[in-house]
RNA sequence: GGAGAAGUGGCUGAGUGGCUGAAAGCGGCACCCUGCUAAGGUGUUAUAGGGUUUAUACUCUAUCGAGGGUUCGAAUCCCUCCUUCUCCA
């Protein structure tokens, strides 16, 4: 949630902001319940002020009179109260659900434009051969990969593994795990695939997106589309030493999308399923670090990329194409031989105090003492089933499949013969 | 699933109706003392939201797991929920 004081403050330029993301404020709105929210507070408070000073005189009270003048008139304020309390949580909760459906403010630097065709690709990676040859009719006609029996067991978009592939998707996110947690310092975490309404709330899904989630029959409770729901939240209501930071935190989940909207798009594959497996990096960063720290987040992405050796670019999303909560974005694109182009399959965004103001996660700084919200980041490190597809396209001929090197000793094989 | 007990500040832990936003201890911070270290002394130390103010600061309101209720007045009494612990199945 964005801070109210920049719209009150700055209302002209932070509209102008959220208008490069083709988000329109209702400042005239917003400022309005923003000043009746102050009136009421000053009339409710000044009301609390007097009874407490009135109750205060009863004990002191001589006689009966006295008391029961006393007792009337406070009842009197108290009814006062409530009735204004009723309206200031009325105005409140109009206020807090407007500020909830705000989407971040973009940062300056992200390219401004209304949709992807304005993304700017910063850098490639590896030479990106065209080929005819697409993973899922290659793995298919042997069972390796099995959506017709993900369907029968399910629907569509669910898949089944088998055999080497199994063993392969399983390997990958070994070393994924590994890599984040030997080499990059990041802490692992298995934390639950089922989260409370509270969890999505803070980190952006709810309220406004709840048809991309798979809801629980009977509860208030979701599969999680992401780790970044339970990961970012176990530092929810939380104040944290200057000198913890930064958090580093890496899991492994599954990861549950209902994908409304997507029908009939990406339906060859394993690119686009309900039901995917993630490594999910998330860190949580005193402000100043942030875009150091997206870049490092980015680059532990493209290291996967690289020691599994797939082409990849590495594109800044523009202003149109960023995720709700996100201010900055690099999405790191796998080249996708048999699609003739490059895939999403990591997404690394900074996040600003966005979601800690939702989250309520502060830091302690070590002179002031001063109590400021975190900066919290994320980024896939990677998609495990899209990187498995990638891996698949760019390293076969069609009749074998080639394991890179750093994968070998967690297969126990170095090929895959078709 | 059933029966009990408990949830208070960074931590431990007092507090059964007003003098308690909260004793005491520990920890933290500041200053003093001290040749260094150790020990000691004094003070200070929750969060959010209003108001006055350039700021420091002052002041008001709310908060003792959460939400309701009783009362002139609730950490304290009542109800519901959540969590933890113990015992039973």
């Amino acid at each position: 949630m964005i801070d109210i004081n920049l719209i009150i403050n700055s209302p002209d330029i932070i509209s102008a902001k959220l208008a490069n993301r083709g988000y329109s404020l209702d400042i005239t709105k917003i400022t309005k319940l923003h000043d009746e929210r102050k009136s009421l507070i000053k009339i409710k408070e000044s009301i609390a002020a007097s009874k407490n000073k009135l109750n205060d005189k009863f004990k002191d009270a001589k006689s009966e009179d006295d008391k029961n003048s006393i007792k009337t008139e406070s009842q009197k304020l108290e009814k006062s109260i409530l009735e204004n309390k009723k309206l200031l949580e009325e105005k409140e909760q109009v206020l807090n659900d407007i500020l909830l459906e705000i989407p971040n403010i973009p940062s300056d630097d992200s390219p401004v434009g209304k949709d992807e065709s304005f993304n700017k690709i910063i850098k490639t990676h590896g030479s990106s051969k065209k080929s005819a040859i697409e993973h899922s009719s290659l793995l298919s006609k042997n069972g390796l990969l099995d959506f017709e029996l993900g369907a029968s067991l399910t629907k569509t978009r669910f898949v089944v593994m088998k055999g080497k592939i199994a063993k392969l998707h399983r390997a990958l996110i070994t070393f994924m795990l590994n890599t984040h947690t030997e080499k990059n310092d990041y802490v692992e975490f298995n934390v639950p695939y089922i989260v409370n309404k509270e969890s999505l709330m803070g980190t952006g899904q709810l309220p406004k997106f709840e048809e991309d989630l798979f809801k629980i029959h009977d509860t208030e409770l979701y599969l999680i589309p992401t780790a970044e729901v339970p990961l970012t939240n176990i530092y929810r209501n939380k104040i944290i030493n200057e000198s913890d930071l930064p958090l580093k935190l890496v899991a492994h989940t599954p990861c549950f999308r209902s994908e409304a909207g997507s029908y009939g798009k990406d339906t060859k594959g394993i690119i686009r399923q309900h039901q995917f497996e993630k490594i999910e990096l998330v860190q949580i960063v005193k402000p100043e670090m942030a875009d150091q720290t997206l870049e490092l987040i980015t680059s532990h992405a493209e290291g996967i990329m690289e020691m599994l050796e797939i082409p990849y670019q590495r594109v800044h999303l523009s202003t149109g194409d960023l995720g709700f909560s996100s201010s900055k974005t690099n999405d790191i694109e796998a080249w996708f031989p048999s699609q003739n182009t490059y895939r999403e399959i990591s997404s690394c965004s900074s996040f600003t105090d966005f979601q800690s103001r939702r989250l309520n996660i502060k830091f302690k700084e070590m002179d002031s003492k001063k109590k400021s919200y975190v900066y919290t980041l994320n980024g896939s490190g990677l998609a495990v089933g899209r990187t498995l597809a990638a891996l698949i396209e760019n390293h076969t001929d069609g009749d074998i499949i080639n394991i890179p090197s750093v994968l070998q000793n967690l297969t126990g094989f170095k090929t895959i013969k078709l």
